[in-house]
DNA sequence: TTCGTTGCAAATGTTTTGCACCTGA
DNA sequence: TCAGGTGCAAAACATTTGCAACGAA
């Protein structure tokens, strides 16, 4: 049912350049970037490898509601926070809260697969620098 | 600092539709209702007040990722589970996960405010019928 | 009269897609 | 060889915005 997939540079150019990013960029950003090694590749490429590591799970797909969807090449589980003073995205080191699907299946008829939550305030240079 | 609000027609149409559906329709969705009411009404209209009424605290912008954002009329603190089969948008009854802030404060050097917690999976009628 | 609100249309920003060519298996 | 991948450009979408006219206070 799965497509097969053939190896691509662009591809694997996209996956390595997120591991090495931790700011979780828009596809603009990894296009912009990507170009320094393939000066032709396009945006439309750009989104369509995103689109398809997200969706085999290699990376993770944020999508917050303000302007474009980030992406962050970590896949573990984790939390992410936005400051809504310069919108910075911050990996969050918490405890799981896995336990909240539990919560939310108590009353619930259908089927709880998983969750996705985002944490909301000032970062720490937002709150300290006024 | 807070501007000056005046009364418009059209925004308490708006809000009162909100208040009738619990299906969380998008902007256009409004729109299209509304026009029952509003013949000549813009959608720029409806957007402007949408985004008016969420800033207010008088409603609720649902952004989930695939497609428009929707809307909930109604602000009391609840959480939403979006059916990965059909894309309903759900309203779940279950208690306050609100303790996740306090997880999250633990090893965070910033500012917590709040959070948005969606959940996914299969709605009840999307479990049963395959 | 004042200033927020509206309708309309054009513009913006993000993401998707059709198509012919390229490339990995 | 051949199905998947790419580059390019156009299209699709969702949402925002400039502007002149309108309407509530």
């Amino acid at each position: 049912m799965s497509r097969t997939l053939k190896f691509s540079r662009q591809r694997e150019s996209i996956k390595s350049f997120l591991a090495t990013r931790h700011d979780h960029p828009t596809a603009d950003t990894v296009y912009i970037n990507i170009k320094d090694q393939f000066p032709n590749i396009s945006l439309g490429t750009v989104y369509r490898n995103l689109a398809l590591l997200s969706e085999i799970g290699e990376i993770t797909k944020i999508t917050i509601g303000d302007g474009a969807d980030r992406f962050d090449g970590a896949v573990h589980p984790h939390n992410h926070f936005i400051c809504r003073n310069c919108h910075k995205v911050i990996d969050l080191k918490m405890d799981s809260i896995d336990h909240i699907n539990e919560i939310a299946r108590k009353d619930f008829s259908g089927t709880i697969e998983k969750h996705v939550a985002y944490f909301f305030g000032l970062c720490e240079d937002c709150t300290t620098k006024p």
